[in-house]
DNA sequence: ATGAGCGTAATAGCAAACTAGAACACTAGT
DNA sequence: ACTAGTGTTCTAGTTTGCTATTACGCTCAT
C-alpha cells in the first residue's frame, strides 16, 4: 500500500480500515486478516499495524479475541455512526478548506462539478 | 494559529501563506511579515518558519532578499499555476476519498449539497 | 500435551519534526 | 561608524513515528 508521508501510516490504516468496512468489503462480525498478514501486505511492521488497531478496538469498530483474532463489531449502530463520521468529516475538511480559498458554497457546487467533468474527460481519452 | 498535529507544521504553514496569496491578503510584490514575527504570530520556532518559506522560495511563490525580507513573486503566471494546483488537489483528494468510500460522482455532488444546506441550516440558529 | 495460529507486550535503535539559543550576513537609516 | 531590522545557518536536545526482534498468552485441532 501506498501511503502519504505527510501523515502518521498508522492513522491511515486506520482509515484504510474504515473504509473496507463502510464499503462491505468488511461485513458486521467478520474476521479481519490476523496482524502478521496485515504487517506482511501493507509492508508495515506489526507494532504499526497494533497501533492503529488500539484505536479501532477502542473506538468499538473491531472487537479483539486473544488467540482467535479481531472482529469487525456486530454493532451496527457503532458502524452507522463512524461512516457517517467518515463522511461528515470529509466533506466539512473540503467545505473548510475551499471556504479558507475564498469560495462560496455555489462556488464549491460549481468546482466539485467541473473537476468530475474534467476527471470524465481526461479517463475517456486514456 | 491551530494546527494539526497529524502533518508536520512547516507543510501547513506553507499552505497558510498559500491560501492568503490566494485570496489576496497577500498580493504580488507584498513583503511578508519578518521570520521572527511570523514564529511569534504562529507561535512557533524560526526554524520552522524558515523551513516553510524554504520551499515557497524554490517554487518562485516567494523571493528572498537579504536584509530586507521576503516579498510575494510579481510572476502572475506562477501564482496562476499555484493557484490551479492548490485547488485541483484539494478536489482531487475529496474525489479519491469519497471515491473509495463507494460514491459515485453525482453521490458526491449531492452530499456536498446536503452537507451545505445543513450547515447553513445550523448556522442560521446559532 | 503439543503445535500452529492468533493477539499482546517490551526492548532497543533510527530518523524526522520541532524547539531553544546563538551566531553570522546583509540593508538602510541615523 | 553605529544600530535596528531583516534573512541565514548551525548546534544541541526532545519527542514522535516506525522498525526489528524477541518473548509471552490464549485458543483450537490433532
Amino acid at each position: 500500500m501506498e501511503f502519504d508521508d505527510k501523515v502518521p501510516i498508522y492513522y491511515q490504516i486506520e482509515q484504510y480500515i474504515d473504509r473496507q468496512i463502510i464499503v462491505g468489503d468488511l461485513a458486521p462480525g467478520d474476521q479481519i486478516p490476523a496482524v502478521r498478514q496485515l504487517a506482511l501486505t501493507l509492508t508495515v511492521n506489526v507494532n504499526t499495524i497494533q497501533r492503529a488497531l488500539a484505536e479501532l478496538i477502542r473506538q468499538g469498530i473491531l472487537v479483539s479475541q486473544r488467540g482467535k483474532g479481531n472482529f469487525v463489531t456486530t454493532d451496527t449502530a457503532v458502524l452507522a455512526a463512524m461512516k457517517k463520521r467518515v463522511i461528515n468529516a470529509e466533506l466539512a475538511e473540503t467545505y473548510e478548506h475551499l471556504m479558507g480559498l475564498g469560495m462560496t458554497p455555489a462556488e464549491m457546487l460549481a468546482a466539485l462539478e467541473a473537476y468530475i467533468q474534467e476527471r470524465k474527460d481526461r479517463d475517456a481519452h486514456d
